[in-house]
DNA sequence: CGATCGTTTGATCCGCATCAAGATAGGTGG
DNA sequence: CCACCTATCTTGATGCGGATCAAACGATCG
């Protein structure tokens, strides 16, 4: 409920809204909203239903489940220009099955689902970025899985620190956290002991952490080591050696027969 | 290649084509093929092209992925009136990302990507089912990696054995796996060994397994044990004490705190 | 009847979680 | 500026689940 004269000009930078013409523009700031969320505050939680669709314009949002037993799965952590967008919820009609929470403090653009939901069908380049979303969050959550499955700790959170620092720009020779420990280890799936003990170790890779300083010593090392499917500026790319080890296999499910 | 008379009936009931007008139906028919792939067969590998979008008529075919290391990760096993269908295609424009391989003799129904591309933008429902598709394959994803993270081998398996069943239809009371061990080791992330190992421990939950026989001795004790998100109905539900969980926790990553 | 495939069972090992203290840092009030 | 407090992180000790290595077992098949 903020400035919006200072916000619209936000929201044509996002990739969502940035090929509308000025009457769609005109158009979706009638129904646009601004929401500011403090530091821990609560955006939504699972079983809310859907009212908005948000897209970060600054802050970030860690998105997580509760499991009955009480833990928490971060599922994602949201920047600028990520869309808050429950794939599940196109199924389980209009309800949310994540919680959203503010890292720090946050601001949104909120759109009524039910605007989307008439505009998906009238504006095709909509239709076509919530496709293009709907891919990324399903190729996201593969690569997440796959990670999971073949890496070890130091791995994930190598992987995830150059994934860090090239989404946000940063300079790889040096760099601060931007969110605590205790968050990046959850959002890897590890516990923060773990993590702990783990950052020390990359020091063999070419990684140096000191406190909530990151520094690559030696960027191709710490390249070759952190994620044999990734690379720092693009995602776990198929390998030619990867589609060659699938040729030789017969049918064993463990390890490629030659 | 076979008999199209047969099979163009099987292709009206697929969820997907359920919804066309006869115009539409003769032109898909114009572009569709058959293609048959014997058990152990490869269909695509990682790295080709995508030409065609197959729909699985009869038999299964799993998906799976090859690490650098050589291990292979079973992604999927697609079954009747599933679509092979890659959400990375999309970006990494018409190149697979996963390999797909026959378990059994399986039969599919091609039709080139370059045909759906193009109908996708003119056929309002055909744009609808893929979006609820790719919706369905990032939620199918989430739920995978958050098993993972949070259920043992023996829930695990016990998730398997009754989404299989509600799945094919089969009595609770006693049928036969569809699929080998092996293959349903992988698809769970976990090696044969320990998948041998859990069935016996699974007696007491309800559940006897012996040989390929499989058979819910009290069907509420296994569903109460075997995923606490999960019943034979339906797949991970949020529960209200999720919610509630949620709602007390404050900023800690771990457990709620109360 | 040996050969191969799929599975079981046993023994051992390792990575990470868990429990339990300390240590450091950031913030607040005196 | 310091004393205190709490949040965040580090370090240590221990245990467990599942991976790994190894071998035997049972079926199916040529």
């Amino acid at each position: 409920m903020s400035d919006v004269k200072i916000s619209s000009n936000v929201i044509w930078t996002l990739p969502f809204f940035s090929k509308l013409n000025d009457v769609e523009k005109a158009e979706l700031l009638k129904v646009a909203n601004f929401r500011h969320v403090k530091r821990g505050e609560t955006l939504f939680l699972q079983g809310d239903r859907l009212t908005h669709f948000y897209w970060v314009c600054s802050g970030a949002i860690r998105q997580f489940r509760v499991t009955p037993d009480g833990r928490e799965l971060t599922g994602a952590i949201r920047t600028e220009g990520d869309v808050l967008y429950d794939p599940d919820a196109r199924q389980r009609e209009q309800h949310h099955a994540m919680n959203a929470r503010a890292v720090q403090e946050t601001s949104l653009l909120a759109i009524p689902a039910s605007w989307i939901d008439e505009h998906i069908k009238l504006w095709p380049h909509l239709a076509d970025h919530f496709m293009t979303l709907l891919a990324g969050r399903a190729q996201e959550a593969l690569i997440d899985t796959e990670h999971q499955a073949t890496m070890n700790a130091a791995q994930l959170v190598s992987c995830f620190l150059q994934k860090l620092c090239v989404l946000h720009h940063f300079d790889p020779h040096g760099f601060e956290l931007p969110y605590s420990k205790s968050l990046i280890a959850s959002r890897l799936g590890m516990e923060l002991e773990t993590f702990s003990r783990t950052l020390p170790k990359l020091r063999e890779v070419g990684i140096t952490v000191t406190g909530k300083h990151v520094a690559f010593d030696n960027i191709s090392l710490a390249q070759s080591h952190a994620c044999n499917a990734c690379t720092v500026t693009e995602e776990c790319l198929t390998h030619a050696a990867m589609q060659e080890m699938a040729t030789r296999s017969v049918g064993n499910y463990k390890k490629s027969g030659q």
